[in-house]
DNA sequence: AAAATATATGTTTGCGTAAACATATGTCAA
DNA sequence: TTGACATATGTTTACGCAAACATATATTTT
């Protein structure tokens, strides 16, 4: 017996053919008992089973993924999992890659475009299905190597701009607009801003901004941290705001969290909502609907969004046209602080 | 010219050769490129550089990865992500394993033992390096499966109870052991619980109920809410637990979310705290600094939880000896709430 | 009963990379 | 000037699986 022949009896990682030899079948016919495709006998299919299991085998998909070229993993990047809206996106893509037997691959960007450009290339390296990305905004070396590879991409959250191939999200620009139209209709005309600077928040603030002073409001102070959008933050940016002589009527948050926090800062203060300064946010997280006061703000699908991503991303037939835009609906939710 | 030898002109996702072909060196010249090792002069390194991204080539770990047992994948599963106690592990991992060039693969279980099973069965055929899991309770098909594959496993979040190979976390025991302390020292004697049914939670409980009944206080109410923990539930399950005529002196809930919607009920009703009733939390989240009231709450820390778990995975030196526990302190805060 | 089809298994081969093993050439100390 | 060693590149091969292509045996149809 030749020294060659002897790495089928139980190598270190068991293999398909020890499996194989141990329910006294061929490779192949593992193959295709662990995949679940083509023809096979219930008395062979137990046997490879249980073969497969008493060696403690565990399919290696890099072996076989490697000839042909459909491997269920996604890469996804999305910019923080400090901020909650991610994270519902997140669950949204979860569950659903999960019910198309697909498996995400993470990573985060921390807001930098840079940084998700090496997220993606490294992700790129897996030979992942599809992508899934934040926003439309990317570096010109991403969109080469995603148009090199012609990798299916979808971008979640905004669809104001040009996408890669599939976005799916809210216009920013409307939610701005609508929310500047109903502060209008209150009779509001002296406004603060307070935000963090992301894209989104950018665009909607811009429109925001826009509508507001071509109808003759006025936006007396902004904010613009540099930290992370939290409750604390909010807090003391509005008390920040409040401080001075030209107190505006309302606060225009970019998230719910820093309009929570200027919430707080008024219930603290004793200050009257909406009377002495009116709030409003954005998002509709459902932590809103435990304050005192249901804050008024603007109702994003979030879930849906990455359920919709994920949808078309698993879906083999989706076309990978350009430009293909799915806009969600937003709400406008009017709380007691307006 | 055969058919056969015609591949290696440009094939369709381009491979090593292609690169090589353009560079005029060999394949594994451009392999040493790709990964940065061995001995490479600068002018053949800018050559395939070049070539590489001229012809948009990206590196095929699922290739190289088959053939040797080492590959940057760690498998990352975690019960939810809207929990955000696990969103910020889920940070801390992220940014440590980034900073070791590893990348998480994600599954999150739902409070399910056997879909954690499904997921890491599933995940383990990606021949990861290491995986993450939460919690110490698993299903024995689990365990089995890690013991015969030898991936190297982290155990996260708690470490009352038996490892499989090292657990990153605190002890949920000490950690009910002090707020009963604490709240007994403050004079309370009649104590409600409210919370939601996860191991660790119950596992503080446990040791909480234990302490205070010990030593002559008594837990008159327990609310145990099916649905997820958040600041609404809490608050409509305080107001349920207030409603009765046994009214508890002192609410001790399962986390923060739950206690500041239990604050937000109080300052809705106009009830003073914590003299008409007090409140205590558990995680320290940032959030409630941002509150009228500072909870008193036992603050974890969750992020460096994170951090060491994924260094240790990370650490190819890391022992893999059984039952090594990683505890972590907790520091109880004392708010406005007792 | 022959032909057609469905079911069940096996054999050969190639996927793209990196380990192992050459082979060069240059550099420096003895 | 001869080794010894560092530097730089190439050649061969194995990795574990699944596609493509055989066979072979049942079952059904004509």
């Amino acid at each position: 017996m030749s020294d060659k022949n002897q790495k089928n009896q139980y190598s270190n990682p068991p293999t398909m053919h020890d499996v194989a030899h141990v329910a006294g079948v061929s490779q192949m016919t593992v193959s295709r008992v662990m995949r679940g495709t083509g023809y096979v006998s219930n008395d062979v299919l137990k046997r490879v089973q249980d073969a497969a299991r008493s060696i403690g085998y565990v399919h290696n998909r890099l072996a076989g993924g490697m000839s042909k070229y459909d491997n269920p993993l996604i890469g996804v990047v999305v910019p923080s999992l400090q901020n909650r809206v991610f994270t519902e996106v997140l669950s949204g893509i979860s569950d659903t890659l999960n019910n198309n037997n697909l498996r995400p691959v993470f990573g985060v960007s921390e807001y930098s475009l840079e940084r998700e450009e090496e997220i993606v290339f490294d992700l790129l390296s897996w030979r992942p299905r599809g992508l899934i990305l934040a926003g439309l905004e990317h570096t010109d070396g991403l969109r080469r190597i995603i148009e090199q590879t012609g990798v299916k991409t979808a971008e979640i959250m905004d669809v104001d701009g040009s996408a890669i191939a599939a976005s799916f999200g809210i216009s920013q620009k409307a939610a701005g607009e609508q929310m500047a139209k109903h502060l209008l209709n209150k009779g509001y005309k002296n406004f603060a801003y307070i935000a963090w600077l992301d894209e989104r928040a950018k665009k909607r603030f811009d429109a925001f901004k826009a509508y507001i002073e071509n109808h003759g409001g006025v936006i007396s102070q902004t904010r613009i941290s540099q930290k992370l959008l939290s409750m604390k933050e909010g807090r003391e940016l509005t008390a920040d705001v409040l401080s001075g002589s030209d107190k505006p009527e309302v606060i225009y948050y970019a998230n719910d969290d820093l309009a929570a926090g200027g919430l707080m800062h008024c219930i603290t203060e004793g200050l009257k909502v909406p009377e002495d300064v009116a709030l409003a946010g954005f998002n509709g997280l459902s932590f809103l609907e435990a304050l005192p006061v249901q804050i008024t703000t603007t109702k994003t699908p979030r879930y849906d969004i990455g359920v919709e991503a994920a949808n078309w991303i698993s879906d083999k037939n989706s076309e990978q046209w350009n430009n293909h835009i799915h806009q969600f609906d937003i709400e406008l939710i009017e709380g007691g602080t307006t």
